[in-house]
DNA sequence: GCCAGGATTGTGACCGGTCACAATTACCTC
DNA sequence: GAGGTAATTGTGACCGGTCACAATCCTGGC
């Protein structure tokens, strides 16, 4: 025997799946004409496609999505690139990406990036941009920009970023929330209930300068004449915001704190009840992103409602139209955020 | 010019990278030993290999995994099936899976069982079986568990799921964590602090009557002799708990709530704080998973710790173990569920 | 100096589809 | 019934790799 056979199982039965040959020998016609019947394509005898089709399911045949993307170039499939698939917003996203894949019946596959280390985040990037379709790099993160910047030319690939270009009407295939708004609301939030100022527990963050939520934070400190404190760096979950609540709270100036998510403000919040310090009697606390928890603790935790979902599947939408290219690549979707006051802010104490 | 060329993109510039053939061509060998060098295959003279490799990188080669796939019958890849991804059991879960792929560097692909109908399961479960690699199905639901069902003969799967078959010693390729020692162990817990006996609100579960948590609950009270009251049934997220938390809080006789997972336990306090009832003064909670935020509530939540990753990671250990079926494939691995006392949970109130 | 045998390298076919174009067949009109 | 066009169907090459086997190159032994 010449050639080889990976179809052939220990068993020795060949349970190889049936390939469009066999469909068209099973059907008297050519492969040629399967390929027709199974692509939809009009030019093909009534009577013939039924007998294809007949062959079709009696054989089983299922087309090989490998080999039909190696023939045809296109693969219809996403690699999402991320630092994160469990915090709120990066699993948020990946799911609006995957509903919004599913229904175009595209494929989706996950590379997370371990690491920020420039080598360890080329080599991810690689291995996604090897399996061959399109990518959305999730860059909230350093490890995130990183990769954005990395995509080798060619690529299809749409960036979840932070903040836009420098250059907002460039035309990068981008998408983001609004955040330097949404940390810009929820601050004049907290001074409009009557704080002489606002701290502000920062999320690690991709870009330190132009981090979007920390500016918001900071422009509406400004607009207001506030003193603006150093902000404290959080990481992305609870214990982070733990540690960073504990400095914050054996400060008995501090009266209001934003926190870069929800975990952080979680984490703050149990470190001002160790301290004995009453949310939001003494201590107002506000969250970002109104994760499934935060309406839910005790007091509810007062957030900014954060579209990620909907990020995330106009990611997918953004990067479907470059692929087909026929769709004409919709302008930067951007979701608009939303302030949704709970129990943790309130005015600050009564100085008497 | 005959044939086709899907590497032309609009600018017209060819920008395909380049193939195997084009290495050889510029190294001066044939296309096999070009192959060969990429598979370190060991007969291959030094100055040869020196020279394709400067090739390979002077091009920029990569080889192309569609093709390599194709040709080679094997994928190196492996779809996720599940009805969630970002519920803290399901994400973490995946995110095991992720890293031990990553590190054998195999491709993860998700897919998302939307619903548990029987079509759109089938539907969902041929499209990854479609990818060619191999499967891993989470099920932890109806939905998860009916695709483990639908999985085609022939396809390697290894399956996450909350009860092993009721023959332990068979060796069906499944994964799982002791959820019905967990589920004992709290109960005996709360029993254990003078609670006459344990409510219990319970997660959507992929096989009612035989749901491990469910059952080791019943198995503790039974053992006590204490009342076994009807399990509540909740959802998956805080918002079902916290409608099973108010039929609860409504029953005075209530001292003690066990929690099918730590979002329900959530729900549950808040409705109970709702109700002005104290935690644990007057009733305990007692959640199921120990996520991350179970320890930074307040009370922080005595809870039943399960990796999940640490499954997710075994059995994705499990799946390459039968595509790469050189190395054995390991017994069912089950990690020891760790019950994780804090402030929700101590005696019941005394009656005066 | 010739030959056997291991080390290297090359050739042809194949994986399971798609594309471009040629070949047939069917249907209409005059 | 001939001729022409539209509708169907078939053929050959190719995507970018891998496998099986054949061919060629070297080297040491006699």
């Amino acid at each position: 025997m010449t050639g080889h056979n990976p179809g052939m199982n220990v068993t020795g039965h060949t349970s190889r799946t049936a390939s469009i040959r066999d469909v068209a020998a099973a059907a008297n016609v050519s492969y040629q004409t399967v390929s027709r019947v199974i692509n939809g394509h009009p030019s093909v005898k009534q009577s013939t496609r039924e007998r294809v089709l007949a062959a079709i399911d009696e054989l089983g045949f299922r087309r090989s999505a490998t080999a039909h993307a190696l023939a045809s170039g296109r693969s219809r499939s996403v690699t999402v690139l991320t630092a994160n698939t469990t915090h709120h917003g990066y699993a948020s996203i990946l799911q609006g990406i995957e509903e919004a894949a599913r229904s175009a019946s595209y494929t989706v596959a996950i590379g997370v990036l371990e690491s920020a280390d420039e080598t360890a985040v080329r080599a991810e990037v690689q291995r996604a941009a090897d399996a061959g379709g399109g990518l959305i790099v999730i860059a909230y993160d350093p490890a995130g920009v990183r990769a954005l910047q990395q995509v080798p030319e060619g690529i299809p690939v749409v960036g979840v970023v932070e903040t836009p270009a420098r250059t907002p009407g460039s035309d990068r295939p981008w998408v983001w929330t609004d955040d330097r708004v949404a940390a810009y609301e929820a601050t004049r939030h907290l001074l409009s209930l009557g704080h002489e100022t606002v701290h502000y527990v920062a999320i690690p963050s991709s870009t330190r300068r132009t981090a979007a939520r920390t500016a918001g934070w900071r422009a509406a400190l400004r607009e207001a004449g506030a003193p603006e404190p150093r902000p404290v760096q959080g990481t992305w979950g609870p214990a982070g915001g733990h540690a960073a609540g504990r400095k914050l709270a054996a400060d008995p100036s501090v009266t209001a704190i934003l926190c870069g998510n929800d975990d952080l403000a979680l984490g703050v919040m149990r470190a001002l009840h160790e301290a004995g310090r009453s949310i939001p009697g003494e201590v107002s606390v506000a969250g970002f992103d109104d994760a499934p928890h935060a309406a839910y603790l005790t007091p509810s935790l007062t957030t900014v409602r954060l579209d990620f979902t909907g990020l995330g599947r106009a990611a997918f939408g953004l990067l479907h139209g470059v692929v087909e290219q026929s769709a004409p690549v919709a302008p930067h979707p951007v979701s608009v955020p939303e302030l949704v006051v709970r129990e943790s802010s309130g005015p600050p104490p009564v100085i008497s």
